[in-house]
Formats: structure tokens, C-alpha cells, sequence
DNA sequence: CCGTTGGTTCATAATTTACAGAACTAAATT
DNA sequence: AATTTAGTTCTGTAAATTATGAACCAACGG
């Protein structure tokens, strides 16, 4: 497949984000070359022969991508290769994750209160005061979401 | 020191939280000790000793950690230990990184959108809605922010 | 029923990381 | 001046991670 070089210099720096997030580094470059690519679904061959990673690599990738829910296929008929894309709904879903990693750190923080008995007070507040906006943080994002859909609408009108 | 078993067991969660964030295990060990530790300020022996890490790893950990801001001390005259403790804007800041990386990967599905061309629109229209999300929350998290400080003043009324 | 296609699985090799231990240093103490 | 304290820096290595290539397999095509 051909890639301009802004589009190879672009999977990279996607790669190296998503690396960051905890992917391993060629499942990170299949990530994004699917979103980079021109093509929006790309066959195990393609993948494999434009990133130059062995078909192991590239099937450990796929798998992995499929079985965490952040790329999908479709086949067509007489035709026995598999035509991976990235699911659609992954971005809600990227951005859930995120919102429930702040929830992790906030029951882990709710446990350190718990736990600990500090002598001066004034790091329990601070820590309190914390607690309390993530807490503020996840009622509220529901309206937010609410409220930026209606603004989209508008737009359309 | 002396930790509870809870105390040691929270440490180790907060731990591989931080390691899922990047974090190498020695430093999420200190940040996890540091936080959950009855006492706000740890010296330098204490923290390699509790968590029975050497002198080495103990020294990188904390240097990492005042580089990045995650940490601070403050000293005694006739002292020369330096007490360490966590950062308390440190929350504040861990959000926003949170929040700064969203906008990372929003930076990079612009771009995206820059270099592909893709057949079909429809890959393009949602992944511009989803920036659009992005953006739309960036914008607004300040009033939510000012919103939530509103609220405490008023509990504390 | 034999070869090809589209992968998967396994053993292993190559890197990377993360830490320990020892040697070192600069300031303070005796 | 010698020793102790409070760390830092350097080197070696064990362990973990990641990718490769070869062998394998199942389905289809001729």
C-alpha cells in the first residue's frame, strides 16, 4: 500500500501514543495505520506487508484489537479474507475509559482516607476537596454529553 | 515504619495504577507510600526502607518524581535529611495531564483527518463529531470547574 | 487429493526495563 | 584529619516484553 510520508510519520506518533495507553508497540501501529490508511478496511496482508511485521505480529495485533472491542471485520463473499476496520463505537469508548480510570483513582483515593490517620488535617482536606470534584466530575459529564448533542443538532439546522 | 496490612496493600494498588499510567513500579510504590503513610513527610531512609528498595532505585525514583513535579521536601536547619512529601497542587495536576492527553489525541485525529482521504465520508463525519466532542469539552470544563467551586463554598455555608 | 491461501501457534532470539550493589562524593561531625 | 551521613552515579544483570521465523492447520480451488 502506498502512505505519503505524513501519513507514515502520523501512525508513528499514533503508535507512540497509544504505546503510552498500555498497547504493545505493533498492535499501537496497526491502530494507526487503520486510522491513517485511506482505505478504511484493510486485510491481514495489507496490514502486515505496509507496517513490515511478520504475519505472527500481525495476527497477535488483530486479535488482540478484536477481543478488547477496538477494531472489527467484515468478509464478502468468495472471498475468504477478513477486512479489519476500526469499530466506530470506539470512540465513546476510548473516552470512557478514560473517565473510568478517573473513577479508579477515586476509589483508590477514597481507600487512602480511610486508611491513614494524618495528624495534621489539612492534607486530608485537600485530599477531600479532590475526592469531591472527580465525584462532581461523573455526575455532571452526562449533561455535558446531553447538552453538546443538543448543540450539534442546531448546527444541522 | 510501621504500615497496617491494609496500609501496604493499598500502597501496592496504587501502585500498578501508576505503573498503567507509565510509571516505572519503584516510583508508583513511592507515590502509593507517600500518600497512604500516616505521616505526610518521609525521609529519604525511611522510603527505601519500607518498601525495601536500595539506595539506587530510591534515589532515581525521587529525582524522577521532583522533576515531574509529582513530589517536593522541605528541610529542617541542623538537619540535613530532606523531608519529602506529595505535591498537593499535584491533584489539580493530574487531572489536567489527564485532560492533556485527551487533547493529545485530539491533535492527532485532526491531523488524521488532514492526511487521509477516505471514499467513503461517513469514517470522516464521525470521527470529526468526536473531535467535536473533544473540543467541546475542553471549552467547558473550566465552567465546570467554577461551577463545583461554587457548590463547595456553599456546603460550607 | 494436491496445492494454495489465510491465517495460528510455538520456540526462540533480540531488546528493553528495572533494579541491586558497589564505588563514589560533598558536607558535616568528631 | 578521619569518620559519618545523606545521598548520587555507574556497571552488571535478571526478568520481562516483543517480535521473528518455521512449522502447522483448515478450508477452498482445480
Amino acid at each position: 500500500m502506498i502512505l505519503s510520508d505524513k501519513q507514515r510519520e502520523l501512525i508513528e506518533e499514533i503508535g507512540i501514543y497509544h504505546e503510552n495507553n498500555g498497547f504493545q508497540p505493533a498492535v499501537a501501529r496497526v491502530m494507526g495505520l487503520l486510522l491513517v490508511s485511506d482505505k478504511a478496511e484493510l486485510t491481514f496482508e495489507e496490514i502486515s506487508e505496509t507496517l513490515n511485521i511478520s504475519k505472527s505480529a500481525t495476527s497477535n495485533a488483530l486479535n488482540m484489537l478484536l477481543n478488547t472491542g477496538h477494531i472489527e471485520y467484515t468478509t464478502f463473499s468468495g472471498d475468504r479474507k477478513r477486512y479489519f476496520r476500526i469499530k466506530s463505537s470506539n470512540w465513546r469508548d476510548l473516552f470512557n475509559k478514560k473517565m473510568e480510570d478517573l473513577g479508579e483513582l477515586n476509589n483508590l483515593l477514597k481507600r487512602v482516607l480511610e486508611v491513614r490517620k494524618r495528624e495534621n488535617p489539612v492534607y486530608d482536606q485537600k485530599l477531600q476537596s479532590f475526592i469531591s470534584f472527580l465525584d462532581y466530575l461523573k455526575k455532571q459529564l452526562p449533561n455535558l454529553i446531553e447538552q453538546w448533542e443538543k448543540e450539534q443538532t442546531k448546527e444541522k439546522v
